[in-house]
DNA sequence: CGTGTCGATGCAAGCGCTTACTTTCCGACG
DNA sequence: CGTCGGAAAGTAAGCGCTTGCATCGACACG
């Protein structure tokens, strides 16, 4: 039906092996065969076989993205990011969502991957041991955006540093009650990104001479619904906080609501800070340290391409943060 | 390296044959020599080469899921879908997304697709003629989520009707003048979802002696900025609006920003409400007309398994909305 | 007891490429 | 003018499966 190398390598007058050079762009052809092996194969709309190009060279030119809840704002963008990042290197993405953490989620099997993709990004997980074993077993280079596990490189920011910067900014304002709406009680991973955080504010508000009182700290999962429900525990145990410094932007977004009912208005009454950059921020007009998702996700891919092609990867590639402030922060009343 | 059909075969006993048919479920092989393939490829570890497979098959196991900007809501929670049942089918959910629709689109090439998926998912998107004509050319089952493309199966809601629904909710507090921001001025193609919304909006208008006069309708890209921005406009123009009804939850987002921003509480002076059952409408007290996303992606991805199958399609799946009340809507001041 | 039937299995020919190894052809060099 | 060294191209052996067809018994039937 479709039109093999073999068509194409009679048209132009050449042996199949020297279309699959040419079409390459391998250096061992000569300039005017290679045009006229191109013009065939353009001619006859000639498209290779993946599948039979993969089993034949042992590459498949495809890498697997692995990431939880695709829906949400972080993955969906360095997701995004990572695909186009694949796409303009003529690799293919394989998508491997996660159910999501609500549901208990089943072991990812790494299994799946095995044999199709040349590489592996994954996004912001925690992987038990039995997972990580897997996925070394795949043998293929592997990177980790933003979660930090150990033996594999990392893509990120310097959450520590991030969650200062936040800190900062309310304690610039004047704020010296300042709560933190951190990550899931169950996710105690100190290589989580929410962890990291979280030990960030307390640091940064022991430099600057505030307690990070227990009680200040209130965990929630990543998602608005979390956040506004440990706003209001936040609250309730501590109604002298001025300000909140939310570990994700969407659990800032949960945190904006709560106060909103309580009639505490965002900003002038009580402070709020998130992480993220999420796009619904500024209409929200949320204060955040933003981090840039897409590229993220774009710098993963590049990375374990380069691995593929033999290039060591650097253990760890960290991105800016930048304080953008809106209109959740103001000075203490 | 890795261990082969062959190496099963030897240790099983039986020819590579049987092992293919035996691991693959096939009828013809006793259950007692299915058994003990399934006993040898277990022992060795084994894991079919997809590659192979597809190659001597001609079946890729494999579809590929098109999409715009998968960062936005809609589109990440349908992948999301889609990438689940296909998961649940042991097929491989092949990504490509679109740059966002902000920068000029460079044109979907549907031959990147041409031999390594089976099937196609494209949710909600314009094709222009070339692009439907590559991606015919693919020679494989396509669906469209959302967007109605002519000659292609749809899954979706009735747009209208969900339009109706909004402004039956909005007339039913009370409201006469009642202003609409719709889909972008430059996608008037006729079968977007977005413009059949506004005719939704147009005809329920109408049906209820209401005027959808042309200075309530106010365009917006499908943005929580566009929807800032088109509301705006839109309450410039007509100050007298009591209540917006907006395309999409993103936009209806921008719209409560901007009211807001006057000063203008949402829900008591002036009502909206979006279409979508975004996750973080929850958080906004925004009222909406939610549709099922997650469901038109399975949904979609199960279509075109089945047409693989040789199973016919529905020309069209409708998936029901639903209204859910929430603050940012209430009876006209 | 010969034969037809049918379930279970094996044989072997590909599927459409890549690539190690050869061959061919020239120009350069002694 | 004979040789040698490369560049350019060809040869052909796979890569690891699937599947049409042939084979082989075992069993039922006449």
């Amino acid at each position: 039906m479709s039109v093999s190398i073999e068509e194409v390598a009679k048209a132009a007058g050449v042996s199949t092996a020297t279309v699959s050079r040419a079409l390459r762009g391998l250096p061992s052809v000569a300039p005017t065969t290679a045009a006229a092996v191109q013009a065939a194969a353009n001619a006859l709309g000639y498209v290779p076989s993946p599948s039979a190009a993969a089993l034949a060279s042992g590459r498949t030119r495809s890498v697997g993205l692995v990431a939880p809840a695709i829906s949400r704002w972080f993955f969906a963008t360095a997701l995004e990011g990572a695909e186009h990042a694949l796409r303009e290197a003529d690799f293919d993405a394989l998508l491997y969502s996660l159910p999501d953490a609500a549901t208990p989620r089943k072991t990812f099997e790494a299994e799946v991957l095995a044999r199709r993709v040349d590489a592996v990004v994954v996004a912001s997980m925690f992987f038990s041991d039995a997972e990580v074993e897997q996925l070394r077993s795949l043998d293929v280079p592997a990177v980790f955006i933003s979660v930090r596990q150990p033996g594999f490189p990392h893509v990120g920011i310097d959450d520590e540093a991030a969650a200062a910067l936040a800190v900062a900014h309310l304690v610039g304002l004047g704020h010296t009650v300042i709560g933190h709406v951190s990550g899931s009680a169950t996710d105690r991973n100190p290589a989580a990104p929410t962890m990291r955080r979280r030990s960030g504010w307390r640091q940064a508000m022991l430099d600057s001479g505030l307690a990070p009182d227990d009680d200040l700290d209130s965990p929630a999962d990543m998602t608005a619904v979390g956040g506004h429900r440990a706003a209001n525990a936040l609250l309730d145990r501590r109604p002298d906080v001025t300000a909140i410094f939310a570990a994700s932007d969407e659990t800032a977004m949960g945190v904006l609501l709560a106060l909103r009912q309580r009639g505490i208005e965002p900003g002038r009454e009580v402070s709020v800070i998130g992480l993220d950059g999420h796009n619904l921020g500024d209409i929200m007009g949320l204060t955040t340290v933003s981090q840039p998702a897409y590229r993220q996700g774009a710098e993963a891919a590049r990375l374990v391409l380069a691995a593929t092609a033999g290039q060591p990867m650097p253990g760890q590639t960290l991105f800016e943060t930048e304080l953008v402030p809106r209109t959740s922060t103001g000075p203490r009343p």
